[in-house]
DNA sequence: TGTACATCAGTGAACGCGCGTTCACTGATGTAC
DNA sequence: TGTACATCAGTGAACGCGCGTTCACTGATGTAC
């Protein structure tokens, strides 16, 4: 906890904690490099050390937030495709409800283009493809149509992204009645797309 | 054309068109009153005259895209339940890739909390009435599942509103291969979604 | 029709603010010999 | 082991900026009698 004074223990770690603590209390246009340096008792040219710029920084919080979900995800036990389906939908929702600001930051496009921070494109895809893997999985065993993959994925990925988005902005019923209408979201298309409907 | 020196013709009018460009053109965070007010040749202070805030003129704006969004929801053929209900989600699609920073704006959860707004959420409403009265009307006459309607439409509003933003975002293949995609991830909700499926 | 007066829609100046970023620099650290 | 030196991680001051908003005000408009 001594902090030397002048180089500092890992100053990108707590510039980047602290970002993601501003994130989540007042949203991402909050987040400012003078106000992080200042609270961190550090110059605010410090942090261009570690950042290129602004942008950078907000792309490394998402980066972190997509790493998260991915590894919320990947939990999700794989053992049975219908549980393995529904499950993972439910936690994609979960953790956007658990992470509001940070879920806005990942997909409101505030960070655009694509292309412009590669390790966050690749962060983004590695989220992506476990929901992928599982929906190849179900597929594979035979309890989901034979549909192509990307037009399943873009179903799936969609109606979670959707149902993620329309929660915490508070357009669909919420808390109270979730994760009911979470569930009975995500059966309605997991029994259109299977198979053989019982 | 002609502008009297002191009474403008339609000033608040005049602004809600301005900041509407310039949404379109650089984002939500580029509205400035000031800018605005400079542009049209007037004093900042003039537009508190009729916007008491800047959310209130984002809340304005937004307002707008919801009756747009509306009126195009309602334009849509209703005379075939299928078509009706394919067509409707298409065209709220197609609504947000013509617009797409008014749709962030619309759903980017920039305006917040709901309440804040009374107009706005009363905008927001009538436009998803009309997604959910061409639900119903699928229902009542039988084509799709006797499911709540709650249940139905937070399923389809999410599907939709999913597909719009991956779409913008482009975590989407995109515009290329839209609209097959969209129409394919239609196609499999409305599928799964029917009373017999053929 | 003419006039007094209330109301409305603007003005100009100012407040107070924090922001991202660049610059020339200095103090600390690690490493080759 | 000791020292010269390159490199790295900080500093403080400054640039240049535009922002939202408030204030006391003035010019224009409409209306009651």
């Amino acid at each position: 906890m001594s902090r030397p004074a002048y180089h500092h223990g890992d100053l990108p770690q707590e510039v980047l904690q602290l970002a993601l603590d501003t994130l989540r209390a007042e949203g991402d246009t909050a987040i400012s490099l003078r106000a992080i340096a200042k609270r961190i008792g550090v110059s605010a040219p410090a942090l261009y050390r570690h950042f290129t710029d602004r942008e950078s920084l907000l792309a490394e919080v998402a980066i972190t937030g997509f790493q998260w979900l991915r590894d919320r995800l990947r939990r999700v036990d794989q053992a049975d495709p219908r549980h393995a389906l529904l499950h993972i939908g439910l936690e994609y929702v979960a953790f956007a409800e658990d992470e509001p600001n940070l879920y806005r930051l990942m997909f409101g496009g505030r960070i655009l283009p694509r292309g412009a921070h590669p390790r966050l494109d690749q962060a983004g895809l590695e989220a992506f493809r476990v929901l992928e893997e599982t929906v190849a999985m179900g597929q594979s065993v035979g309890y989901l149509k034979p549909l192509p993959l990307p037009l399943m994925m873009a179903t799936a990925w969609s109606l979670v992204h959707g149902l993620s988005e329309l929660t915490i902005d508070g357009h669909l019923p919420g808390g109270d009645i979730e994760p009911a209408l979470a569930e009975g979201v995500l059966t309605l298309l997991l029994d259109g797309s299977r198979q053989q409907p019982q």
